[in-house]
DNA sequence: ACCTGAACACCGTTCAAGT
DNA sequence: ACCTGAACACCGTTCAAGT
């Protein structure tokens, strides 16, 4: 698993083969298959072995901070590693790995006073927002580092015809530079609030 | 283009070889690479063509229900079309099938009154709760379907011991049952509420 | 049990050859 | 220009054979 690993940091999920994975262990692709049914347990093994390592904040000021703390987590976890996203799928709902990150949410909801159904929709949509971030990250990385970027984008939406897409070239004028660390702190805050405020069906 | 989709509707993308699209439409494999560079240009070619049939709604009561009105459609089309996950990331950031929805969605934040900062934080966080949640659809289809899916995850979550997983283990007892939809509404109207309160940069 | 070697049915892509 | 056929370098997996 740890090789498997190695290999997916190196040259992505894609480059994770049997006959690579050998190669990389001295031995031949088929030897995997006394260990592992098929493909498909090896990259849920790599998938539990990278959830697993999620280290839950255990400790905070208060519980919407620990909450605020372990969603965090979450969010890094995901942008480390990447191919989690992909992974996810092949872990099992009741997985101890999975189930100490749920644990941790919901005690913090539950100490919040928040009622059980307004808990699982929240951490329903606290993880989906994570997922989401996570998952346009990969496109999303060079805004951070190149300086410029933004300014860049800004100029191509202001390049716009306004009769066609007015709003968008407005836009372009002065466009806010977000990092993809702010947009999620963005999101979460958002979240976080709709907790506090008490809304469970429509907060509308 | 449309061949193309049609394999993937039947098999997934997954299903989607040259081969099998060449079978379908009578010609040789190659054939291809008269039209399109590499398999990539075909990916790119059916994500355009599956963003382009995103009608965006153009009348409701208010603009709030407008945008409210956008999201659920966006939502829709990536539950019936799973395979725009995994091939947005080929379509270009400006790109008129993504610009006349983001165009949409701009305008309703513009005439809410929401300052620039804020419609790009917004609109982000819009799209990643939509993604997100598109993306572990699969995985919950089932919870929709099987009446009594969220009741035997209530059995197996009270089954849990109570001493390592406390409130995982009581969350199980009168589990509180949600569908798709609803966990998806659960989240737009806190994010949707999260504008409207004047929420920027923290809203605690 | 653990590992190998050959083979099978697939891929995307290159290349030379046709019309 | 448009399309083909053969080939190449890859896949995951099966199967029979070894220790």
């Amino acid at each position: 698993v740890s090789a498997a690993i190695a290999i997916i940091k190196e040259e992505g999920l894609g480059g994770l083969t049997t006959r690579r994975l050998g190669q990389r262990l001295g031995v031949q692709q088929m030897a995997f298959y006394t260990y592992f049914r098929d493909k498909n347990e090896i990259l849920r093994a790599v998938g539990l072995e990278l959830l697993g390592r999620f280290e839950i904040p255990q400790a905070a000021p208060s519980d919407i901070e620990l909450l605020r703390a372990v969603m965090w987590e979450y969010f890094r976890l995901l942008i480390d590693n990447p191919e989690l996203l992909e992974l996810d799928p092949y872990i099992d709902e009741l997985a101890p790995e999975r189930l100490r990150v749920l644990e941790a949410i919901h005690g913090c909801l539950h100490r919040l006073g928040i009622d059980k159904h307004a808990a699982v929709g929240t951490a329903s949509n606290l993880r989906r927002l994570v997922f989401g971030t996570a998952s346009v990250y990969p496109a999303r990385r060079a805004w951070d580092d190149e300086a410029d970027h933004w300014a860049k984008i800004g100029r191509e939406l202001t390049a716009l015809p306004p009769d066609v897409y007015p709003h968008m070239h407005e836009l372009g004028r002065d466009f806010p530079a977000f990092t993809q660390h702010q947009v999620f702190e963005f999101g979460l805050e958002t979240l976080l609030a709709g907790i506090i405020s008490g809304s469970t069906e429509h907060p509308l």
